[in-house]
DNA sequence: TGCTTTTCTGAACAGCGTTAATTATATTTG
DNA sequence: CAAATATAATTAACGCTGTTCAGAAAAGCA
């Protein structure tokens, strides 16, 4: 990397994590080219000269949440051992930080990222990121023989569904529940799906 | 009703036959007070005699759009007899709905009404949309012993979960799927919540 | 230092929702 | 019918949005 890259990259580091702050607060909404490139120290003009548009400014922070996220479910289901059980913390763990940040949420399935530039796959990546979690999961319960491949497609399908599904209703307050109930209820859920398979 | 009532009506109608026309056909994003007065035929600053904002006029479609879903349903669905496989014709034919006006189901459940005026809970409406299609065919479950109350309350939640979970991963285009393999999947999805069941 | 190249910035444009003041239209009254 | 009043519709304006572009500031180099 040329020393110009270098500069270049850091100056776009000002902008993500200036947009990085205003989504994980804020949310999605309040993310405007003049309030980031205002925290981030420079004229919103000078923003076009590191990211094409805004979208893209807002692209570059996908990858940096899934990790953040991977990092937070994997600090939370350290102990579990592979199989049924830590699928389901996992889920549980991956829906918390959703729910701790609303603003990543929506960046992550309520907004369009297909117009943006196709060479980025953030769609595929989103798309598969629950699965990813669990891929060790997974593999292990096909491998002893618990659960048939196709199975095993189904419910990750199904546990994805159903956690986007539930996250949208309880974010949006379309169901009047509390956060307790809400993962007790996400735990319940996600059970029945394993029942017939236990 | 009098007659400054009937004249206000008829004007309110006006302006929300615009915004039907444009959320069926360019969906909510183009929904803006100009574009919508234009249709109707007056000026940007006429619709706030009418509406106390854009959010209160976008509401009034919800009703609307919500009896238009259920006579979609109910054609595609009148000759099945009630239980488990109309419970899973109707959710199709609802989704069905959904898929063919993306603009209605972003209104319905990515859109956030709880900002609006309380008086108004289409949240609760929008929450038991489909288990209120699928009334009859609850209780006959039900009462016929098929089903417990609490597996009803359980299969109520997965379903309404699962179909929107679907649908945001299907409309925006997530997983690369298409019309026909996206529908032969919710049917098998639908059709493993009740294996058990069956 | 002076020149060139790169980087940054404010002004401007078109669009958005919303409000206030003004014009045009109805309605009522003399 | 004409004038005064009440109601409805409109234009102008404000502050916000994303984006572009000419010019200002800064950095690199001889």
């Amino acid at each position: 990397m040329t020393k110009n890259e270098i500069q270049e990259q850091r100056m776009r580091g000002y902008f993500i994590d200036a947009t990085r702050t205003i989504l994980k607060g804020e949310g999605l909404r309040a993310v405007s080219v003049r309030n980031v490139a205002q925290i981030a120290g420079y004229s919103y003009a000078t923003l076009y000269n590191y990211f094409k548009d805004v979208k893209e400014l807002v692209f570059e922070c996908v990858c940096g949440f899934m990790d953040e996220c991977r990092e937070f479910v994997e600090k939370q289901t350290a102990e579990q051992e592979p199989g049924l059980r830590r699928i389901r913390a996992v889920s549980i763990a991956y829906m918390k930080y959703f729910v701790e940040y609303p603003g990543i949420f929506e960046l992550f399935f309520i907004e369009n990222h297909s117009s943006n530039s196709p060479r980025h796959n953030s769609d595929e990546l989103i798309n598969n990121f629950l699965e990813k979690l669990c891929e060790e999961d997974w593999n292990k319960l096909v491998s002893d023989g618990m659960i048939s491949t196709d199975k095993k497609e189904e419910l990750v399908r199904q546990i994805k569904y159903l956690t986007v599904g539930m996250m949208i209703f309880y974010l949006h307050r379309r169901e009047k529940m509390e956060y307790t109930e809400f993962f007790n209820n996400a735990h319940r859920q996600i059970s029945a799906l394993f029942a017939e398979t236990i």
